[in-house]
DNA sequence: TTGTAGGCGTTATCAG
DNA sequence: CTGATAACGCCTACAA
């Protein structure tokens, strides 16, 4: 900068307005900075920048690597993020909340008071509460996506989980299905927790049977919805329709009905929620409960971007709309439809 | 800083030495300062220091979103450098290379210039090599991810894509396969390139068939392998085994040879690449090679750290070993072992 | 073992 | 419209 200031005879600081855009400077004088900064190869110091400024220029993006990083659902979610990001001085890190130095909100405390990041969007968080109630406190521009956080002074941006979950079982029952079974995500999730609640909810509502072993867990992977899917088609009082609670294990509970030599949906009715892009591609194709992805990722980013920019703290808990996706996974029971 | 120093009576200078690691202080005065900054709830500014050490403190990775972000592969790669860092005062900011700005790898190389990031880590590179070349010009430290570029110069950790499909064909070769059709990945992308030759190359060298159909394209996604594996299964000359440039084109072959009621292995042998975590959970289980995407991962942010901390660029070019996984989706052909 | 002086490259502020 | 001066918070280098 020093350099395009000699070259042009004139002071750094004019020169700085020139670059920072042009404020009020004579044309003449912003013309032959910009050709003395385009001889030079001039670039600005980022450095320097953010300590006058005080800010990073980064936004946190806390989620669980193992689990979470690898999944469509992630992918989706940051292509929003990325969507919504119309200033480009803007980047992304990432923080893996599976480390045991993230686990209790310290750790993320910590880097944000020693300006690592702007701001923070919290992906897959944990039931704990506390995780996210200690980064508030710590003033941090903070979106939650996925759920919808206990206390409503934390701004979230999450799906309708309950109702879709109401759609699938609606659905079931009035294909005539009674026997209803479900398989949960991991206990630790508040979504998974969201959904089952939303099914026992149903069951109790519509008086259907539900043996204990109806509720089978799993961790929203494809191999643990393939066992409790083995676990429900050879257990007793076989269930004519299984939920999945989220696709993947839905695709295992499908595999599992395979190796049984089960037709789906003939001989029993699979659904899953979130509508991944293989949901479609699958034989048959899944019914299934389609979560706006994407658009949680871009509104959540939004909202963060426009608080770092006007150093006011995002609120607001935003529920989006999900809808029932209706392929080819479901139909009525093989005894018929029941009275 | 200047608070503690005040609090103990000291200079700016002594805090400094004690919080950057206590060169030679008096244990005493050492203490005091801890106590203090303890007591101040002492956080160091990170923008400052990274202004006088020139350093971002941030490692780039450069991948395509659409595409890659919410694959598994991704995630294992991520996952690798992430435990591949031993100091944890650097984190890892996300590029997206499918945005037309970082097309050229012009805006990295100024991202760079800008000190935005101490080095780069790319993944899922496109075949334009000139992109790669511009960002080794700009001295960028730099380790490629996933392929090996034609220049020896540029660091990378790749595995055996040829060694790998030469596995494949060999197996199904040995079980009496003699009508071997391909679904080959982007035409964009090195290792795609690299399989479908290994292809050709042995259906060369066997003297086995190879009409044009058997040449299917493929996006290396599940809906491409679907489509490819539909064209090939009702097309003349039926192949009696498949190999999909990947897994996930791998459940769809499988997928479509379930739309036409045919069984995998029985009436088709089906074979991916990469051994996702699904691939076990398949039914029938998909044969497949293992690609270490981990050890990738790491091995390559190991380098490329090293050469962060020892400012010399970094070299050579890894390419680990692949292991062919032998599950159900293979068996002899239809008509029995060929002669 | 501790202190002093100065600089990293930029922007804020106020004066001209 | 432009310039002078100071500041951002830390670290390097040298001196005491």
């Amino acid at each position: 900068m020093t350099d395009i200031a000699r070259e042009c005879g004139i002071t750094k600081m004019t020169v700085s307005r020139v670059l920072a855009g042009g404020d009020k400077v004579k044309p003449a004088t912003k013309a032959r900075v910009l050709a003395a900064a385009k001889k030079l190869n001039y670039e600005v110091n980022t450095l320097a920048k953010n300590l006058t400024k005080g800010r990073s220029g980064f936004v946190g993006v806390a989620t669980p690597f193992e689990g979470l990083l690898g999944t469509c659902y992630f992918g989706e979610c940051f292509r929003g993020f990325s969507k919504a990001r119309k200033r480009f001085d803007l980047d992304f890190v990432l923080f893996d909340t599976k480390l045991e130095s993230f686990q209790d909100g310290e750790k993320l405390t910590q880097l944000y008071r020693q300006c690592r990041f702007d701001g923070l969007l919290v992906l897959g968080a944990h039931m704990n509460d506390s995780f996210i109630e200690s980064l508030k406190s710590a003033g941090i521009p903070l979106v939650i996506i996925g759920e919808k956080p206990l206390s409503s002074e934390i701004c979230s941006v999450s799906c309708d989980n309950t109702g879709g979950v109401e759609l699938l079982c609606e659905h079931l029952y009035t294909l005539g299905h009674r026997r209803i079974a479900f398989v949960e995500g991991p206990k630790n999730l508040k979504v998974a927790k969201s959904r089952r609640e939303q099914y026992l909810n149903f069951c109790r509502t519509r008086k259907l049977i539900t043996p204990p072993h109806y509720l089978q867990p799993g961790t929203f992977q494809m191999s643990s919805g393939r066992e409790a899917g083995k676990a429900l088609l050879t257990g007793h009082t076989r269930p004519t329709a299984i939920i999945a609670a989220n696709d993947s294990m839905a695709f295992g509970v499908i595999e599992s009905a395979r190796e049984l030599s089960l037709r789906v949906p003939h001989d029993v009715s699979v659904v899953g929620f979130d509508d991944l892009d293989d949901a479609s591609q699958y034989s048959p194709p899944l019914t299934t409960v389609h979560q706006p992805a994407f658009e949680m990722g871009k509104l959540s980013a939004q909202k963060l971007f426009k608080s770092i920019d006007t150093d006011i703290l995002p609120t607001g808990q935003t529920v989006l709309n999900v809808s029932l996706i209706l392929r080819e996974s479901t139909a009525v029971p093989p005894s018929g439809p029941s009275t």
